[in-house]
DNA sequence: TTTATTATTGACATTTTTATCAATAGAGCC
DNA sequence: GGCTCTATTGATAAAAATGTCAATAATAAA
């Protein structure tokens, strides 16, 4: 053919385990990256450095990576939402700041997205168990009932998630520095706890 | 062919701007209900009632539909938070609900999801304009400095996407009635405007 | 009515993406 | 070494999605 040796490539030859795992990271990376449109099957191949074929082999078709995918970074993004009720009794700023954390994650801001347009929102349920663990910290170790911990983890929720998904635009939108969105946020959260006056302002 | 007449339809002829409006109409209800992986060329040709080629002789091709669509939608949008300086003076209840009421529009937490996934969010320049205007008003008709307004305006932005995109399933989930998210939000915002004394308690 | 224009369409071609399959080749075990 | 198991792969098929084109038929204008 040639007179170039194309040097025979030894193949690697991983356990299933180990070669599904190669496949998820290559996939997360295609979707942090570019998004769920990439998640194409010889993108993902080429991504991990295997063959079509081997993706195939450890998961039946690219829907089934797909959705292995999700459930994977679902979990992740629980076990880190978890870790607030870890860092101490108060719901101050360093629990706001972790919570933030989580959903600043690289690749959050994707999943989300990925989660509302797939309709498979009701994936959320995974994270139902780990919510009720924290609304009962909350109200365990403060003096906050049950209610008022739940209305605190929604507000600090959907904060969060908005300035995950939004706060790097809207920062740069108006001229802003960068964790300006942020800021702003964790401010809100603060004054919402330093208020309880008009906790039940709003409805 | 076969005994059952198939009674030849008479075709209908649209106007180039009636035809496109016809395709873009179909497309958003295909995104809306299903999200933008239903926006395949045939899917929004059956939607609209037309054939394949019909599509692609007014649009080019099915990426200058999803294109279109996505400038129309955003276009929508600006109009309706354009809508919130021509409420009221001042920055309460009133122009926050019509605030949450134009990211609640159905459809709008799909554009959403959609802009920050097609990295077309440098798109969301189209809104800038928009949000300057809301500024000015704002600080022209209230005691809030420039800077300040702009700070409102954000924590709204951060707040109504929020809701918007995961108000609906935060309440199912936390087994609070619909609209419960909502009205936490706009609560959060409400105490923000009437605690200006911690108002730069964020960075 | 006749003609010109062009929106509309079905049939077909092209491209892209996914999936199948038989053969190859690591790695542990005898 | 010889053997088994199976992860890996290239070639190929199948399916899905997009786009092309020439013919058809509404509509307005002459």
């Amino acid at each position: 053919m040639s007179i170039i040796k194309t040097g025979k490539v030894p193949r690697v030859r991983r356990s299933p385990e180990a070669a599904r795992e190669n496949i998820l990271a290559a996939a997360e990376r295609l979707l942090v990256a570019q998004g769920p449109q990439a998640l194409k099957l010889a993108d993902v191949a080429a991504e991990a450095g295997i063959a079509n074929a081997s993706v195939l082999h450890h998961f039946g078709s690219i829907d089934e990576v797909q959705t292995a995918l999700m459930e994977r970074m679902v979990a992740d993004l629980v076990a880190r939402i978890l870790a607030v009720s870890e860092v101490g009794a108060e719901p101050s700023p360093a629990g706001a700041q972790t919570l933030f954390d989580a959903f600043e994650a690289p690749g959050v801001a994707r999943l989300a997205a990925w989660l509302e347009m797939t309709g498979e929102a009701k994936r959320m349920t995974m994270v139902r168990g780990a919510v009720q663990k924290v609304v009962a910290r909350l109200s365990e170790r403060t003096l906050m009932t049950p209610a008022e911990a739940e209305d605190l983890i929604m507000a600090s929720v959907v904060l969060a998630m908005g300035v995950g998904l939004f706060g790097r635009a809207l920062s740069t939108l108006m001229g802003k520095p960068a964790g300006h969105t942020r800021d702003l946020a964790m401010a809100l959260l603060v004054k919402h706890v330093a208020h309880p006056s008009s906790w039940r302002g709003g409805d």
